[in-house]
DNA sequence: TCGCAATCATTAACATGTTAAATATATTGC
DNA sequence: GCAATATATTTAACATGTTAATGATTGCGA
């Protein structure tokens, strides 16, 4: 009979534990600005592809529809992004930034982009790139 | 000023989908045996390492103690896990499996293992353990 | 030994993850 | 052109993630 792998060779849990430390300096960077790190990705990726429908927004942030319409609305209370109806299709919505979102975005652009050198540089780049290729591989497992 | 880098070669997005797609196949067979994925990380450890206290189980299953306390709470109802109290210190709690959980071990070992197997296997098992040793190096960052 | 600091764990409150069900609109087949 | 099906999104319900506050117990120092 197979045997299981040992926990500290285990995928998932390695998988969780490398996304908590790579996290935390992000999460303290958003946190004065009352963001959540899923919110951020939905600025991020807003700003990165234009508007977007709510399902392709979804596959660009890695979040699941039920969250993400939750986070939507309330970044919309906010007022950091705002929803459009399709024309022709009224199944459809497009999610769009708006300038108060583009200017979190601008206030911590730097910061960010500092914070993903240096874990790039404590990696090594060329750690840094294989790591980011291989997990793409797990993405086409199935 | 530093650019941000692309969404698509985000590290914290790829580590989540990466963990979302080698979780998959896992869920789909905890669920036949109505756990999660967490309280399946609760049996593991306690299996390998027999009774912990919580703050020793929460690092070895990568929790964070809030969420813990629920998961155990839970598992003890359904008779998975049981809690003894420490002899001389009160604060002190000892988590243990009991025969109960240690059956859903046996019962999913050589799946668990075949589907670890799987995957180590698509990815080559040189990249996999390459995988494991950046993540590993992760966790050190700081 | 009393009280205070330190440690460990739980509870509280809110955000997100996850699956299933419900809703709404489009499209297709007849 | 209407019913059945397909597609896109939201709601619902429950589990977990996350941070801050609270509780419980020990150990230490005056």
């Amino acid at each position: 009979m197979k045997q299981l792998p040992s926990t500290q060779r285990s995928l998932p849990i390695a998988l969780i534990r490398a996304r908590e430390n790579v996290m935390t300096p992000i999460r303290q960077m958003l946190s004065e600005s009352g963001l959540t790190e899923q919110q951020w990705r939905v600025l991020r990726v807003l700003d990165e592809h234009g508007a977007l429908e709510p399902s392709q927004l979804a596959k660009h942030a890695a979040l699941l529809l039920p969250s993400q319409t939750r986070i939507v609305q309330s970044m919309a209370q906010k007022g950091l992004v705002e929803r459009r109806e399709h024309r022709n299709d009224r199944r459809r919505t497009v999610i769009e930034i708006t300038h108060a979102g583009q200017a979190i975005i601008n206030d911590n652009a730097a910061k960010a982009a500092e914070i993903a050198t240096q874990i790039r540089d404590k990696l090594g780049p060329r750690r840094f790139e294989t790591l980011l290729d291989i997990l793409d591989d797990l993405r086409d497992l199935e």
